[in-house]
DNA sequence: TTGACGGCCATCGTTTTGCGAGGCACATTG
DNA sequence: CAATGTGCCTCGCAAAACGATGGCCGTCAA
């Protein structure tokens, strides 16, 4: 997969993820992996300044929790102005597919 | 339109536009224009580097043309690899909308 | 005739984003 | 005990688009 095409669509990927509720960052890798049959591994270089940029415009909030076996995990949830911010994304995401496939014609 | 989605996606466009027939630059962003209906202006800054790159790798090509009122103009036209390589990046590019509307979920 | 406008080419520096590599810490398993 | 897996993160780099800018030349109205 080129990634090239990736830029842009992160935001959008993990907010949609976040709408299912809170996940942590190892959590979100793997699930983004075993989603797309392993054709996209999102990156940690990739994931986590995205996730810290979306908590800082408040977008999504994070917290630790402390598992059974002592070791800590930081979950991020989705934040109400982050759920409008996905709906005008959503509406973004297929003004731009609209786009593209006018001029690269339908799907084959 | 957030500028962000639509990296990677240019030569895509580009390659598809020129598959109709060459064209010349200022031609590519008027027609990209009124095609989407001003929704999609693609910039100079961003045109040139692509279609040098293009033209770089061998799949476009472009030659000078005078007019009648003796100015120029530069026509770029795609080439065969070009056209091979069209048609992989088409495929890349519904996998990659396969892959973001799976997470995404449907078109509303 | 001069000046504004539009056609037409292009580059430069900045910003944004993802990537690869690396680092650190702790738990479980062999 | 060592290796592997879980789990967080940062840093420097490369690629791409952006806005600004520049230049050249016709044309048409003032």
């Amino acid at each position: 997969m080129d990634r090239e095409l990736l830029k842009g669509s992160t935001p959008l990927l993990l907010l949609s993820l976040l709408c299912e509720g809170p996940m942590y960052g190892y959590q979100i890798i793997e699930t983004v992996r075993q989603r797309t049959g392993g054709t996209y591994t999102l990156k940690e270089g990739a994931l986590y300044p995205a996730l810290h940029k979306l908590e800082a415009t408040e977008f999504i909030s994070s917290y630790w929790e402390t598992q059974e076996n002592g070791r800590e995990r930081r979950y991020y949830a989705i934040q109400p102005a982050g759920e409008a911010f996905l709906t005008a994304k959503k509406k973004e995401w297929n003004q731009f597919v609209d786009m593209v496939q006018a001029f690269v014609g339908p799907r084959a």
